[in-house]
DNA sequence: CTGGTCATGTAACCCGTTACATGATTTC
DNA sequence: GAAATCATGTAACGGGTTACATGACCAG
């Protein structure tokens, strides 16, 4: 059971939208959040986070509350409470499980002598260009985090730094996942087809 | 369902250990595999391992023959057949779920800017130092599979690329982990114990 | 003589995924 | 007029994790 403390970690940037100060985020809000950003270090459905909200609700580590909109469905704000900050604290100080992937990509990699590569080329192609556009966004994202500082300032002076320091690791990964994706489809093109022999 | 797809792909090696040219591998060794090099594209525990091979067997998709030994216990060597390379050419060709991750680490920094960071510099130079050993780890299992050609000589040319090819990824992959969880301690030192300022 | 390696499983429970359900508003 | 965005859930099923169970051999 930690995508609780996922849930509540994303729930600290607390990007209400519109001016209210820290007036916490909607279900909806953060599932956007694990598509993006989050989906850097953790993956949910939106279903799970609703499901995982109710519950922390119900235990006290987040508080919500209803806000009625007219041109809009209407929508609950959710903020991560004292309970909850302690609950944060104390898996921060807990020992960490060791971090775990699933890439399917990579199993047709790793089987790729023993199976056509044509399409799977094809796959470690497009992967490259979405991990690029992520590249890119992350970039941004970074750029508008920091504001009109440098990185070094930032990272000393910043008051949120959190996210953009996980952020600064996605934009590693995906680098990293671009260049990893066009070499091999270079050296799988080069092999050409097949050879089945065995 | 895609677990039995990482299980077909880490049974193509095959290292059955001595001699015997492809024998197979057991859960046991199978076990190992997704203890090092596997884990960096799927996360699977013992007994989920011994479960799948029973139902891949049940379909036909892998063989087992008991191996009955003296010194140590029995054993069952498991070889992909014809149909589970079907599976796996079929599996390949298909389009391919998102990779997924799930970090402890990152959740934590995330959340770094509103809990104690003193345990969470521990465990980022903790990480440091596990991905440092598991560089050197790939390393050496790169040279082993590359043997004497060079790196570019082997891609052209080797017999088995797959598994090479994913290691270079866990490679980079830990490189990136190693420098990230440094960065990360330093940045959080430096900013000394945590300002509760709110 | 303690702890690690080899070796394979079963059973209960919880978490995560898939499928379903609804409906108004804004943008192309 | 179609498609995306905003917004929140329920229900069933299946896969994954935790805990349990066993036991011989080998190295320090």
């Amino acid at each position: 059971m930690a995508l609780r403390h996922a849930v509540l970690a994303a729930l600290l940037v607390g990007d209400g939208g519109d001016s209210g100060g820290n007036s916490g985020c909607s279900g909806y809000q953060l599932a956007k959040a694990f598509d993006i950003g989050v989906a850097n270090f953790w993956h949910a459905l939106p279903q799970q986070l609703y499901a995982e909200l109710a519950k922390l609700e119900k235990e006290g580590l987040v508080a919500g509350r209803r806000v009625v909109q007219e041109t809009r469905p209407n929508k609950r704000l959710f903020r991560v409470t004292e309970a909850g900050l302690a609950e944060l604290a104390a898996f921060t100080a807990a020992p960490s499980k060791p971090s775990f992937v699933r890439d399917d990509l990579m199993v047709k990699v790793q089987a790729a002598d023993s199976v056509d590569t044509g399409p799977l080329i094809e796959q470690l192609e497009e992967r490259a260009s979405v991990a690029e556009a992520r590249t890119e966004l992350f970039g941004k994202l970074l750029r508008k985090m920091r504001g009109e500082l440098d990185e070094e300032e930032f990272l000393r002076r910043g008051d949120r730094i959190g996210p953009y320091l996980t952020c600064l690791r996605g934009l590693a990964l995906e680098r990293e996942n671009r260049e990893w994706g066009l070499r091999v489809a270079a050296v799988l093109r080069a092999r050409g087809p097949v050879r089945a022999e065995r």
